[in-house]
DNA sequence: ATACGATGGG
DNA sequence: CCCATCGTAT
């Protein structure tokens, strides 16, 4: 495929600097693949054609024996020999957190709540929306592209999962791990590659040449003279660098055609909003839950008091404002424009501190006779938000 | 109701300087509560009136819509205006701990081996005496008032309760929580309020009123002028301060009449006495359960020596005198006027061992043929005693 | 199989 | 004193 003149702008290259297309646009024969395979004729022309080819397309599979999409650098002889590049373009979404973590603690504190649920992408962010199994409440996750490494999205995908499933699969990443999400077009899997810490050994792009042929294939093959590596990009000292992986995990999950009912979520503005410590807030419920399984938040000036009562007494916590902590994950701050007091099954309230490790913030949006908003920020860019009505008051209930 | 004579020369305040009773000597409508109003002329009064209303009634309850007990602070302009206060006196016992932790631990030490007991208060102590479920060993606590930060008790109450509810609710306390118990005479339940460390936000008088000021009710309200605050009260730096509260949690668990057959302890000398790491007892206890279910403690002036025997085989340890320890913690202390060897049932022993954590320290007291005494103590002024018979020898059995 | 509590280590 | 891992209990 040829380097459009626009192409070649962007990543700073002379066209004259490239040896165009030696292999016209091609359809591999597995799943919308393209191959392309650029020449360029110095090492630096090398730099500016990865510089490019990351930025648009930040993962790298691994090599596969007759695998596809593999960047190849094909008889580089040094790295002042021109040297030629296949590049994949088939992926349709790829999306890298260097702090997988956040996956696996977003799918924790999903799948109490949610069997199945869609991916969905879009070129600005990753969301799912799912009522849980028994349409009760209803959890809405947003990532936006910005909190990720690299994204891409080429066009609008939905990727229906089990959250059982794709817990498991996380279990396998390490806390440390980075993560990669990759989904085709057309596919019907969802590639999880999940990359250890410091584990990677940083190279420039004369090491990257010199570490490319250290991983030659045996000597006599056929394909001797075929280099493959796998890489990835990092800037380091403001330098670029290709990042040789030493540990690489990939894992691919089934996925599965599930029925996005759309799902009305209000964005009403709440009469009282309350940010708090998460942990404070899985406490009460926590120990809300030992007398009784009905709560009640009751929002006033004085503060917001979580109460509860059952067989073997009553609970009662009063948390007041307290916008000046130290830390401003302690903070507890207050917006009510009238008071509100609603009641709620605390057993799903329960569910939803499964988010708790995601940040040290909890934030309750709550108005009159409407669901609580329970949300959990993730970073400066995403959210998990969960929806519950309340319990009907038993006054109302008798008339 | 007017403060006496007496009552201001202990709050060394002048007659001259309050503004005395507004209000009449009434009772609310609820729990034989009485109701004060006294005005202060000054800020330094109003801080005597809070120290002497703290020293004698330490909790105040959270307000409640029409609740009763709840200081108010009526109409202070400033906190150079006359202040008026309105004080709870109705309760009938109130204790009130910093280091909760005591009394988590305490209910942990008792639960597996009581299910019912009372909590008998007096003016000098709080004790509880219990015999387990099944009759066969006996547990005594006892707390001193000189142990609590502010301790009151009007006349003598004996409060049953559930173990393993109280436990529960316990639970609910941060192991940093101060806990104060509270009780009426004709309630039927006990209240116990937990206070977090560090979350109380220290106000001298001039910020309290500033910060009540902010706590007023909505503006056009009939209580747009009734001004609440619920505080504690400490002293920092030498100086008396308001403290308020931002994080409390209020539990009430109910309450139950539990006969309480006395229990005859005997005061017994015991021939032999021995002092020793509440840990190091611990673990013996444990082992010797691998080993069979019959301890054998026998006191001589080699020591202490511990020893069962079992399908397995046998075990023995001997601990000896060791008075001079670097640390207090660490000595083994033995008193003895002739030699003791007796057989207990490990079972029992290990449920004692449940107390380890109150302190460093157990002390076992044993003569001849009557029960053995565990005694943990309680820092200065307090003890946990289980008291167990010993096996009938088998020899004697034989007779 | 999953979910919570308890315990042990940093 | 908090976190993580293990073990139990549903």
């Amino acid at each position: 495929m040829r380097l459009s003149t626009n192409e070649c702008r962007k990543v700073n290259l002379q066209p004259s600097n490239l040896l165009q297309p030696r292999c016209p646009r091609s359809r591999a024969s597995r799943g919308g693949e393209e191959g392309r395979t650029i020449e360029a004729r110095n090492p630096l022309n090398l730099a500016q054609l990865a510089t490019w080819y990351i930025s648009t397309n930040p993962y790298i599979p691994a090599s596969k024996p007759g695998g596809r999409g593999l960047p190849q650098i094909l008889s580089p002889r040094s790295v002042h020999s021109p040297t030629y590049y296949r590049l994949s373009i088939a992926t349709m979404f790829e999306a890298r957190l260097t702090s997988g973590k956040i996956l696996k603690q977003l799918i924790e504190a999903l799948k109490d709540l949610v069997q199945e649920a869609n991916i969905d992408c879009s070129d600005d962010e990753i969301s799912i929306q799912a009522m849980d199994n028994s349409h009760v409440s209803l959890v809405a996750v947003s990532l936006r592209s910005g909190g990720f490494d690299h994204f891409r999205c080429d066009r609008p995908l939905s990727l229906g999962f089990n959250a059982t499933n794709m817990g498991k699969i996380l279990k396998c990443a390490g806390n440390e791990d980075a993560i990669t999400l990759k989904a085709e077009d057309d596919g019907d899997s969802l590639s999880m590659v999940f990359e250890g810490p410091n584990q990677d050994r940083i190279a420039d792009f004369g090491e990257f040449a010199r570490g490319a042929r250290g991983s030659d294939s045996p000597p006599g093959s056929r394909r001797e003279k075929c280099w493959k590596i796998d890489f990835n990009f990092a800037t380091m000292r403001g330098v670029g660098v290709l990042v040789v992986i030493f540990d690489r995990k990939i894992y691919e999950l089934k996925l599965m055609d599930i029925d996005s009912e759309q799902l009305g979520i209000p964005d009403t503005d709440y009469k009282v909003t309350i940010q708090m410590p998460s942990g404070e807030f899985q406490r009460i419920i926590r120990d809300m839950q030992v007398l009784g399984d009905t709560l009640s938040i009751s929002c006033t000036k004085e503060g917001v008091k979580f109460g509860v009562q059952g067989d073997l007494g009553t609970g009662n916590v009063l948390i007041r404002q307290n916008a000046h902590a130290e830390k401003d994950e302690d903070r507890v701050m207050i917006e009510m424009e009238e008071p509100v007091e609603l009641t709620f099954a605390l057993r799903y309230l329960n569910f939803f501190t499964k988010a708790t490790n995601l940040g040290p913030t909890v934030i309750l949006n709550m108005s009159p006779d409407v669901p609580i908003v329970v949300e959990y920020p993730i970073g400066e860019t995403g959210h998990i938000k969960y929806y519950l009505a309340p319990k009907i008051d038993e006054d109302e209930d008798e008339d």
